[in-house]
DNA sequence: TGCTCCTGTTCCATTATTCGGAACTCGATT
DNA sequence: AATCGAGTTCCGAATAATGGAACAGGAGCA
């Protein structure tokens, strides 16, 4: 009812969707059955629906009837990678800082109440490679999510930040608002951010911001590595060789973008 | 009309689709009156239409007013990958048959008309390694697609030729629907396809199929290289690591789904 | 300034689609 | 054979999409 509230009203394609998260986000394939249990909607109705998900490629069914998230998916999103300016323009920049850290290099931008992570670079090739990219990770205890707050007009990450979910991952992640304010105003006046473990035991980044041509988007750049090999000299060393790109990202983008156009996204 | 005619059935989600396909498919940005006129339709329609997609996050829509594939996409495809099982079950063959070949190795599985690369290993990060993944390659002139073909029952084999458009992208590309069938045969017998820069010069490559738990869907592995690394020699010795990867990759899928699953995706 | 054109946005009666309860089919189990 | 559970189909009632026309508003021009 309020005008800040998240009632989405997209008609047929909302429920739609909610019923492709719901399969996408499943931890296990799910049947008919599970699915109906789940939405609690009636039967003919959640059957028409899945149809025509299938039909359409963005679900599928194998012979145990379960159902899975569909090629479809894959396919799009190639398509929205491969044409998205912003990872265009800060790719060269992005090998530019892992030939001079040898470090993992990510971009990400801000995207609703989580980090999108568009792009990476990394010396050896990991199982999880392409797993990150398009993955959504916590705003709070990431490098890249901190320095993209900083890059919002205060006001707006303050409401950003009022509606995150500061959930604990390590002891030294930050769970109050009144500190990750404060963390934020720091990294705005340095221009850069740090995640010391805040996330995940043992990985340490530095992150800068990269401001969007409007006010309500931000991302950022950031070099990660394994805490034995990111001290606090390897951090310093490292914070303005990723302000620079960072700073050199957003030169670019505002006049390839120029002061009318955008193309990070829009914050939610 | 005709029952048999592709005529999608999926209401208001088809026309939804139509719209997003247009905009991601698009080679530039399209703004507002660029999507009208290619759709036909109404003004108002359109218009909502457009609006559903920003409000779902399957489209954004920067200061330029153009519209552009949004993030929402990569998410969900970042979910259908990493919960994909077939990927999951073939990575760690990937990996072993990269590190016998020195060589790129990808996997792919046939849907609708084209190939669809679910995943990819290579020695040297190159510019556009993430860009393959969920990318569509033609069926007729890849190793992939013409391995998986011959995996599928002939008939059905034949009626998915039938359908494609054999364009010729090379001097060595197989322009002729019997030749094709030919070759299918040829390919069938021996266990492994061959793409001598039958899609682009200077590039070779071995694949051998998969078999999907159903007979209507088909995969495939492949290693490629650049020809001046990739002369008959090399490709001799490849093909039965590449056959033996395909065939444990098989087996597995086999034994992991059981004869009443499957984890492929349903061919079209 | 005042005018026009082009673009994007909003409104609302009509129309087509979705909804959802109930009946139906088919296999597996008891 | 009967029962149960899972998946599928059907059709009147409820709802959402449609699309024509009116509304805003900025850029270019006289």
């Amino acid at each position: 009812m309020t005008p800040t509230s998240t009632t989405r009203d997209t008609g047929t394609l909302g429920k739609l969707m909610r019923l492709l998260d719901l399969v996408s986000t499943a931890e296990e394939p799910l049947r008919f059955s599970d699915i109906l249990q789940r939405t609690g909607e009636p039967r003919g109705t959640v059957h028409r629906q899945l149809g025509h998900l299938l039909e359409e490629g963005l679900l599928e069914q194998g012979r145990d009837l379960c159902y899975r998230p569909g090629l479809r998916l894959l396919m799009l999103a190639s398509n929205a990678w491969s044409r998205n300016e912003f990872r265009a323009i800060a790719a060269p920049y992005l090998q530019e800082l892992h030939a001079a850290t040898g470090e993992t290099v990510h971009l990400g931008v801000l995207s609703g109440n989580g980090v999108i992570y568009l792009d990476k670079v990394e010396s050896r090739q990991s199982v999880r490679m392409h797993s990150q990219i398009g993955r959504a990770s916590p705003v709070h205890c990431t490098g890249i999510g901190k320095a993209a707050l900083s890059a919002l007009p205060p006001e707006t990450a303050r409401e950003i930040i009022a509606t995150l979910d500061l959930k604990r991952f390590t002891d030294t992640t930050i769970t109050d608002q009144d500190l990750l304010r404060q963390e934020i105003a720091t990294i705005r006046r340095e221009g850069h951010a740090f995640d010391r473990e805040e996330h995940e035991a043992g990985i340490r980044c530095v992150a800068a911001p990269i401001a969007g041509a409007d006010q309500v988007s931000a991302g950022g750049v950031s070099v990660t590595a394994p805490a034995f090999r990111a001290g606090e000299a390897e951090l310093a060393v490292w914070a303005p060789l990723v302000r620079d790109a960072a700073a050199r990202i957003s030169g670019e983008l505002a006049a390839r973008l120029g002061p009318r156009r955008s193309g990070l996204s829009e914050a939610h």
